[in-house]
DNA sequence: AGCGTGATGGGACTTGGTCTCATCACTGTA
DNA sequence: TACAGTGATGAGACCAAGTCCCATCACGCT
């Protein structure tokens, strides 16, 4: 019998999410996480810095974003930028198979304040990368934070509607959809 | 000598934020904060919900932002009604007295992940606050959003240079302005 | 078989945060 | 002056998050 089964993380997480929907994030202690997946609190907090972090780990989310942030054509506008950016994503993170965990992980996060509140961060640090990454393709500061804030904008309401649709729409295409229907309405403020 | 000194809150955020500054957020326990106020543990805790919220408090400032979106003007636009919104917040909460301390207080949180983090989910909640707003005005939903991503925005520069100047810049108008560069870098996006 | 490496277990420790009960200051009333 | 009620505070037990250090075990390599 081995001592290290597989994938500890990953257990982690699967186990977290299932005790946060049975009793609440707040019910829920960091050792019976880890008694679930059959590990300890050490072996938690070296996978995960903090019992939040449990459903917000990865952070690739931000290394894909940029990379395709900065893989746009050269002549794109800002939003073209994020539009492409958001295709990006989409094909690599937002495949079909992870549509039910992510409804799952959104429905814990609503339900708590704590978890809202680290949504809220990643959120925010997401679109100062986007800014970032667009200022060094040139674009002037005001720009890049209006494109970025628009951008971001799109993505949360092109997962919302990702994530609780069932059928099998692209995450890019609707994210374009979304963001052009945003450029739309920011002419009608 | 009277046992119970005035103003409990206000000596409670006048302790931490010195004790913040000395010797950084994480170095700096709560007992200290409260023994620094000429208080207890047990007392910070009956003032403020916990740590991070003693230089989040007063929490007015979802109140006078609602208040004036409802007092803007029937036919003013979107943005309009947010430029509104601002100047009422400008004359109520950004008085020049208030700089000094907003400077200290936004050093403070800047310097450190756990007040960045309390920051980013009161600046979304505000957000939100001003898209019920908006909705309750008639402005239709993607509208709101988008204006209250911009206005958010505007806000948040306009802040930034408030706090730094020394200048006794009225926060409404230099608010408006940037609301006006908003609006026109959101057209060349 | 022996060795090094890396992931894990275990437990002490600090601190944030909750809860309960006692205590004190202030107010009004007789 | 005496007394009771109210509200803010103090004191301390208690739990869970998070840190730290050290021992232990599995695995690959020689």
């Amino acid at each position: 019998m081995a001592r290290w089964q597989p994938n500890a993380s990953e257990r982690l997480v699967l186990a977290a999410l299932e005790l946060f929907e049975e009793r609440g994030y707040e019910n829920t202690t960091v050792i019976e996480i880890a008694e679930r997946a059959g590990l300890t609190k050490s072996t938690f907090f070296r996978h995960f810095p903090d019992k939040r972090e449990v459903l917000f780990g990865g952070g690739t989310m931000t290394g894909l974003l940029v990379d395709g942030l900065d893989a746009a054509p050269a002549g794109a506008s800002p939003l073209e930028t994020v539009a492409h950016a958001l295709d990006v994503i989409g094909k690599k993170a937002f495949t079909p198979d992870r549509r039910e965990f992510g409804a799952r992980r959104s429905a814990v996060i609503a339900a708590n304040p704590e978890l809202r509140e680290r949504d809220a961060l990643k959120q925010l640090s997401l679109t100062a990368s986007m800014v970032d990454a667009l200022k060094r393709r040139g674009v002037p500061d005001l720009t890049a934070r209006v494109a970025a804030e628009l951008g971001a904008l799109a993505w949360k309401i092109a997962y919302e509607r990702w994530r609780d649709t069932a059928n099998d729409d692209d995450f890019g295409q609707l994210a374009r959809r979304i963001l052009n229907d945003v450029r739309a309405a920011s002419a009608r403020c």
